[in-house]
DNA sequence: ACCTGAACACCGTTCAAGT
DNA sequence: ACCTGAACACCGTTCAAGT
């Protein structure tokens, strides 16, 4: 059915990507990958040394544009939200596309340019570069931790139905009172509110930490 | 060698752990674990019904202490840190303890108190109840993912040297002058501080959403 | 109630051999 | 150079049968 065409790793990665939508990262196995390509199972390993290797290049790809498509000429705390909710965008770009990163270490070139974006941002607003790296990593965790559970959420059989059962029959009104107070948005039915509220608290931090406190007007 | 002992759901969770430690998570199999409680590999579906669930019940036993060690009678903004501290104490105390906990989602009776703990604090700074949740999220998302790094760093071969030299390669000083620059600090030599910046950061993002500031002093 | 023994349906990875 | 075909050494899970 698939014209017999010969593999290349731009292709590879392609294909790559459409079983992760389909399949989930537990399912995308290199049999079903190959499978998807119409060829033998070990065929992948050519252009591949590992899964690894193949997962990584997978993270990278999805971050192809998020570094490139920022404004120019805006104050960087207007530029480091853009680049925050681009990562967010481009990780929900896919299936399972956070948990794609979690754990991951791989210093590829879209990776790459996009610590360079947010860690200049940084530096720009006056941190000095260990201030900048290390708010940059902050603020990396908490996109990836954030599409992290909200992919898990929507995949939830049922709607999250059951789910949402178990933490009920969890929660003690009398153990935690604080909870169960909390409990409509322990499950989170807004996930862009909570992600925006989680951004705009983790970019107080940095302004708190930066030396001064720039306004929109005295970036222009 | 080992006695026959009948096994325990407390009995597999224990030896789990261990095997956790010499294994690691991806070490970690039903195979592996039914070999070292010295049965066969069956026995163990009879005590957890799928190895999902003996994770979570793992993930959950590794904060049995967390939310109880907290001192009473100090202001939130000094409990808050603890309380981060000690979940962070709580995933170093095993390996992969960090990972163990990445997109899992298990409302078992430490989890929970630990959430509580946390919910409560920031209801005493005077968060309501969606910032509060939304805070504690913004929080543990932090001290997961970062302790997820450390120990992905600590368990890298060579100390890390291959990964440092392919971050070097992939360094640009002409299109990454800014992570050039922050080079030393991506690594993260001193996690300890590293730690601590985003968490002090986290802290004050959270300070700046709170409607007052208490000082330690108005907070006795 | 608790465990054995064996099977089912998979995995990632390697590698001689083909073209 | 690129891929096949087959193998190696594993997985999680189920379940009749034993005790």
């Amino acid at each position: 059915m698939e014209a017999p065409v010969r593999l290349t790793r731009e292709h590879v990665l392609a294909v790559a990507l459409d079983v992760l939508d389909e399949a989930g990262l537990d399912g995308l196995t290199m049999r079903r990958l190959s499978a998807a390509l119409g060829v033998e199972n070990g065929a992948t390993y050519w252009h591949f040394r590992s899964k690894q290797e193949l997962l990584e290049h997978m993270a990278d790809a999805l971050l192809a544009e998020v570094a490139t498509e920022l404004p120019a000429d805006r104050p960087w705390d207007e530029l480091v939200p853009a680049l925050a909710r681009g990562l967010r965008r481009a990780l929900l770009s896919r299936r399972d596309g956070a948990r794609l990163f979690s754990g991951r270490f791989f210093p590829l070139p879209n990776a790459l340019a996009y610590g360079e974006a947010l860690v200049g941002l940084l530096a720009a607003a006056g941190l000095d570069p260990r201030s900048a790296a290390w708010a940059s990593d902050a603020l990396t965790y908490y996109v990836v931790a954030h599409v992290t559970e909200e992919q898990l959420a929507a995949a939830l059989p049922d709607g999250g139905d059951a789910a949402r059962a178990r933490l009920e029959a969890g929660l003690d009104p009398a153990r935690h009172p604080h909870l169960v107070a909390a409990r409509a948005d322990l499950a989170s039915a807004d996930p862009d509110a909570h992600f925006e509220h989680g951004l705009a608290l983790v970019l107080a931090g940095i302004r708190a930490t930066a030396p001064q406190q720039p306004t929109s007007r005295a970036a222009r």
